[in-house]
DNA sequence: GTGGTCTAGACCACG
DNA sequence: GTGGTCTAGACCACC
């Protein structure tokens, strides 16, 4: 079962897009694999404190892009191949992290005092 | 004048909050500074591409947390002490370099190769 | 035996909302009567090509109408009296046959050509 | 503009359908031309008492079928060729029409009791 | 219990 | 004022 225990919400930013990223960066991660179950609409909905709609917009978009099997009235599974996953991959690191790395560094901070930013949030 | 000029719009966020951090990014660098003169609606609209309702409801935000000064004529000024410069850079350190390195750490890397990445995107 | 020969389930419209309208019209035509027995929810499932809760639903709205009986059996049987017979009667008269006449009304065709089209597609 | 005066929701059925089918209607009846003004979210939505969504809905579905032409900020119009109003009358005359008499029929009466309903309502 | 859809209300960007 | 989108809640059909 996919964890979305360490998923915290952010305000401004869509929260199917949230669910959409943290999935995804748990199948860059290698923490989300073929054939993982996914948690129910009204599971992770009452999980997050979202509506259930919320959550099933995020799956649909998902299912769209081919990475959720879905069948009504049965549960929800992963459906991953090794170029799919590769493909993620590298668009997470193309885009969030240069996009958190700028975020860093408009903070107005040396590369120094990122580095030990990083070392104290990382655990 | 305050300088747009490493702006980039991300979608799916709203323009004005979007706006509205770019100018606390710079307040919390120490590139704006009490005093300054922000580019006036229109021309900032333009420069955007963006409706200048957009700018206006970005601008009235920033003043109502009186961070901005819009004189009787067109021309607005930044509008900033001391604690108030403090504040925000707290907030954005407390929020967004969390949220930045968080995005970093979700992507399954280690903090070494968080490192590397931070050296390679930084210029 | 209540008859489902020429019943054809139409989209967007709950089924069990045409199951029930469809025992309806056979009261109001008088083909189905006080004491006939209706399918069982399996047969009847398996006959629509539906999900027998979906029938167990339709039945069970029917029976808290009092319009069906079922007894300790599987076996459900009409529960017709002279009065609800023509309550159902008025009731699809006033809206089915009023709405009816009004789509055919609403294509923009005269009442003539109503006629001809009834003609033609009432065998 | 475009006119919903004889417009009656029936329950039931989703009201976003019966919107579009009223405007067919229009089409097909010919009250409804190329360039006609459509109402607007909020005064449609307040006309028919329901919430504005559901006309946007409507409108989405129409627009994708290129009966509607809508731009953001701006009202929309209807949007129709020769071609596209014959296609939309025959469906209409295929479909609908087929139905109503078919509902007609099953009420149990003969053609002749059908021609008085028609004559009853039409006006 | 599951996923899918319809309606509702609030907010955004644009003219 | 306009259309577009996000979130919410209820209901449907299926397992």
């Amino acid at each position: 079962m996919i964890s979305f225990d360490s998923f915290i919400l952010t305000d401004g930013i869509p929260i199917y897009l949230q669910i959409i990223r943290h999935i995804k960066q748990g199948i860059a991660a290698g923490t989300v694999k073929d054939g993982d179950e996914l948690p129910s609409r009204r599971v992770l909905s009452a999980l997050l404190g979202v509506n259930p709609n919320t959550i099933q917009k995020a799956y649909k978009l998902l299912e769209e892009e081919s990475l959720i099997q879905s069948h009504s009235g049965a549960k929800s599974y992963m459906s991953l191949t090794f170029p799919k996953i590769q493909e993620i991959s590298k668009e997470l690191l193309e885009n969030d992290a240069k996009s958190a790395v700028n975020t860093l560094k408009k903070l107005g901070i040396t590369m120094e005092e990122a580095f030990s930013l990083i070392e104290k949030y990382w655990n």
